[in-house]
DNA sequence: ATGCGATGTTGACATTGGTAACTCCAAACG
DNA sequence: CGTTTGGAGTTACCAATGTCAACATCGCAT
């Protein structure tokens, strides 16, 4: 309401706003100043008074599109009812992945987004809070895998990056890379082969059951 | 020597010579068609007459990329001695992956560009050739671990979308991902990490030995 | 020699990110 | 209640880029 014509409110949400709404409908590089500006009914520069350059506001969407992520991520864990302590870390481990994938292919520009602009490093500090990227997720379930007794402690080191680079390299290839254009069972396929892969390789110190059957 | 001031010689060799470079030392956005023409030392739009577009030379230089890529992993094929059959396979799926990773994190550039303007998909139809692709080359190696009894047929589906994915993900995280900024050494340790991982979980049907020891 | 097609050139245009200088309004202060 | 001050937007401008159109130049076949 306080949209005096000239002093429009709040523009920097609105601005932030409708970067998400180009980047979902036309990707990343479809993010210009001059377009958002007008699309917000403002003139182009307006935006310089809320964003150093186009690189800040490229940040802020890239924010919002890591919400999203983490909040997909979340949906998925929340529905692992799995009761067993071994089977449900291991499963939970999964859904995280599954998350992943899901997000990179439902919001494929918001997924590249992230990664054209990423905020750094996740910083080696893992251990602290779970944190609220999914890196921490990832590191908070493997923690988990290793309490349980799933995990060798041992095999912990690294296990964070290896699972990361193969869910990440499967979104990537599926989403801008060479595997685009393979049809919804396929994938699933091969997502599911590729995390009981790893469900497996994790687990290989011990005797354990295939997560796929039972 | 043909080069009047005028007609230029074969101006397109030149061209993507030219794009090569720049991408290699400032990567793929660096690409700008007016400066191409400035450092062959011809006008713009000179360019037109031997690519439709901007995009046209970007794929003639990726093309570039990829034989680059395929070189590395070659020589590093190239340097596997291993005798026992066995382990001979199992080592050069690990060679081809640290060749992929080499060349990611030495020709960041090259690399990049070779995933903003990719070739569409390999088509599923492996199977044939070796193929003079990295895809080729990795079903090749898969292939061959099924050939000498270390990865169960049954396992052989979808072990190339995994093994890719894994190593595709290691090389992105790494190379403008979150995992920038990791030391040589950190890095290393994590991508035998992957790397054995990959190894283990393939075989794990039957009971080999790792083949980080021995 | 000559004329034609491939190869380059010049000139223009619309778009974009960005800077500078101006304007407008609202709230703080006397 | 008037004034001033500064945050928020605006207009004017610039250099760079990709691309199109029209023109120039050269070599080779006739």
């Amino acid at each position: 309401m306080t949209t005096s014509p000239y002093h429009h409110g709040n523009l920097r949400e609105a601005l932030v706003g409708v970067a998400v709404d180009v980047v979902r409908e036309r990707g990343p590089e479809a993010l210009v100043l001059r377009e958002l500006a007008r699309r917000v009914g403002v003139s182009h520069n307006a935006a310089y008074r809320h964003f150093a350059d186009r690189e800040a506001l490229v940040d802020a969407a890239a924010e919002r599109a890591l919400e999203a992520l983490v909040a997909t991520i979340r949906r998925r864990l929340a529905r692992v009812e799995e009761q067993d302590p071994v089977r449900r870390a291991r499963r939970r481990l999964m859904e995280i992945g599954v998350g992943y994938v899901e997000f990179a292919l439902a919001e494929a520009g918001l997924f590249r987004l992230l990664f054209t602009a990423y905020p750094d490093p996740p910083d080696g500090a893992h251990g602290d809070g779970e944190g609220d990227d999914p890196y921490g997720m990832l590191n908070a379930a493997l923690d988990e895998l290793v309490e349980v007794g799933y995990l060798a402690a041992r095999d912990r080191v690294g296990a964070d990056v290896t699972c990361w680079s193969a869910v990440h390299g499967f979104a990537v290839l599926n989403v801008e890379g060479p595997l685009r254009g393979l049809s919804a069972d396929e994938r699933d396929a091969a997502l599911t082969g590729l995390l009981l892969g790893i469900d497996r390789g994790l687990g290989a110190g011990g005797d354990w059951p295939s997560l796929a059957d039972g």
